[in-house]
DNA sequence: TATTGACCTCGAGCGCGCTCGAAGTTGTAG
DNA sequence: CTACAACTTCGAGCGCGCTCGAGGTCAATA
């Protein structure tokens, strides 16, 4: 089958911590609560894997737990959510895209500051030689 | 003269809470400490509200506080710190750049999941649809 | 049988960046 | 003289997203 992947497997695999995993499972993040082996240790499948790279775009791009919680809701409640689904993820683009503009006005900023400052060095580099090395 | 600004003109101006520019006085973002009108009320010069734009760009591209403050203390310690701001800078928009480019692929992430839900509901609205009326 | 190690739950703790509000001062308008 | 608004300092509190660790279970190995 295909449950078979222990938390220490999916940690290393996304690179979320066992703590993390556990915690997203306890905040209603998963799909569903995560199968157990009859030791009570989780199984992930590939699916929850596949889930967690959603997860972990959305948290990534500056989507809050509780809208990601909201999410997983209208996934498990079936086709019907499909339309409020789009809407949630459209709403999230938009914003995504309106943060990354603003930091492309920011990158520009500081680069402007470092030209400024390299500027400065120049100037500062060529005032420190005497006119008899200089010349 | 140009000492003329109270904090909540600046609070207006930057968009920032009168708390936050406190706060960050507090945590020496500033410049220098903010001077004072007899009644011991904050006057900002516009010099304070250029170096608040730079402290803006820098929280909003993610810089930490602390960050921040090492940048206003070389800054504070005039000209030979210029080096080390630049450094500081530069990598601070390699940081940038490296988040940038991770937030273009998440973006794409998420534009082909909402191709996906679209091509679900279409799906959906002509399986609904009875034959005779399809037709 | 004893040890080891990976896992479990649960509740508390932490770091960050604000955010708030109590209590007091100052300056102006009525 | 009073009332009010805008400020001051100071310390506490909050929301978020983890992060940690105590105490216990389970299964495999020496």
């Amino acid at each position: 089958m295909n449950r078979q992947l222990s938390i220490q497997a999916v940690s290393r695999l996304t690179g979320l911590s066992r703590h993390t995993l556990r915690y997203y499972e306890r905040e209603g993040l998963m799909l569903d609560p995560i199968v157990r082996a009859s030791s009570g240790h989780r199984r992930y499948s590939t699916d929850d894997l596949g889930w967690l790279e959603m997860v972990t775009c959305l948290r990534a791009t500056g989507m809050p737990i509780r809208h990601i919680r909201r999410f997983a809701e209208l996934c498990r409640q079936g086709e019907d959510t499909v339309p409020q689904r789009i809407e949630l993820l459209e709403s999230h683009r938009a914003e995504l895209l309106r943060h990354m503009r603003e930091l492309e006005g920011y990158l520009e900023m500081i680069a402007r500051k470092i030209d400024y400052y390299e500027g400065e060095q120049r100037r500062a580099s060529v005032a420190a030689v005497p006119d008899s090395v200089a010349v």
